[in-house]
DNA sequence: ATAGATGCAAAGAGTTTGCATAGGT
DNA sequence: ACCTATGCAAACTCTTTGCATCTAT
C-alpha cells in the first residue's frame, strides 16, 4: 500500500492549488516551497503513481511537454498560452469529430488544443 | 544558397512518396534505401532546413513525437493510429473552436488530433 | 577553389532507473 | 522492524552541435 509522505502530499497540494495542468518542473517548484529537498525524480515517480491510481491524468502537449492535472470526470480540452506556456482547461467540445476521419478508420478518441494568449499575457507581452 | 545533394533529395522524395507525416526515423529508413550511409543528424538538419524554406511543416504529436509533412495550403488536422503509430492527414475542421476558450483569452490557433485505428490495423490487431 | 552539406561522435535536455538510506506504518 | 518512498547519480532516449571531410557549384 502507499504511504502518506510529505513529498507526495506536497505534490498533490500543488496540483489542487494550481487548478490547471502543471509541468513536472512547475510541480517541483511549487512543492519545493513545502519540501525544499524534493527531487525531480520523486515528482516523476509520484505523478506516475497518482496517474496509476486515477487521481491525476497526463496532458501531453505538442512539443513534448507533458503536464499533469487532477482527474476530471467530464470531457474537456486544453489551451496553451504562447506567452507564459501555461496550460489551462477548456470546457466543452465541438463534437461530431469522428466523421472527419478517413473512410475505414475507427476513431476511439480525440484531443483538441487551443493556443493563443491567456488573459494575463494578452495585456503583458 | 542551398545545394541539391543526394541526401536532401532522398529525404524530399521520402516525404512525397509517403503522402503522410513521417517521423525522423521513418524518413531515415525510407531515405536510406536510396542513400545507405545517410545519418540521422542529416535528417534532422534537412527537415529543419526544409521547414525554414516552408516546404515542410512539423506535426507535433502528444507524447513528444514530431513528424514532418509536405506543406499544405489548406487547414487540416491529423489522425494517429494506436496500432501502427502512423500519422495520417484528416481533412476538414469542426470550426467554431475559439468560443471554447476562457473569457479574456485570445485564440490564435488550434490543433486537433483524432486517434484510433487505421484501416489496416482495424482488421489486423 | 570555395563554401555549404555530411557523417561521426560528443553534448544537451528531459525522463527513467538502480541503489543505499530515510522514514511511514 | 519492515518495507515503501526518497534523493542522488547514472543510464536512456531523442535531438542538436562541433568538427574534419566530402562534394555541389
Amino acid at each position: 500500500m502507499e504511504r502518506r509522505t510529505r513529498q507526495r502530499e506536497a505534490i498533490r497540494r500543488a496540483l489542487v492549488a494550481a487548478g490547471r495542468p502543471l509541468s513536472p518542473q512547475e510541480i517541483l517548484a511549487d512543492a519545493q516551497r513545502e519540501v525544499p529537498g524534493l527531487g525531480i525524480a520523486t515528482v516523476y515517480r509520484t505523478v506516475k503513481s497518482l496517474a496509476d491510481d486515477g487521481e491525476v491524468t497526463a496532458v501531453e502537449l505538442p512539443g513534448g511537454l507533458t503536464c499533469f492535472e487532477r482527474r476530471h470526470q467530464h470531457h474537456h480540452h486544453h489551451f496553451q498560452c504562447r506567452g507564459c506556456q501555461k496550460v489551462f482547461e477548456v470546457h466543452g467540445c465541438p463534437g461530431h469529430l469522428d466523421r472527419l476521419a478517413p473512410a475505414g478508420f475507427s476513431v476511439e478518441g480525440h484531443e483538441l488544443l487551443l493556443f493563443g494568449r491567456c488573459a494575463d499575457c494578452r495585456t503583458t507581452p
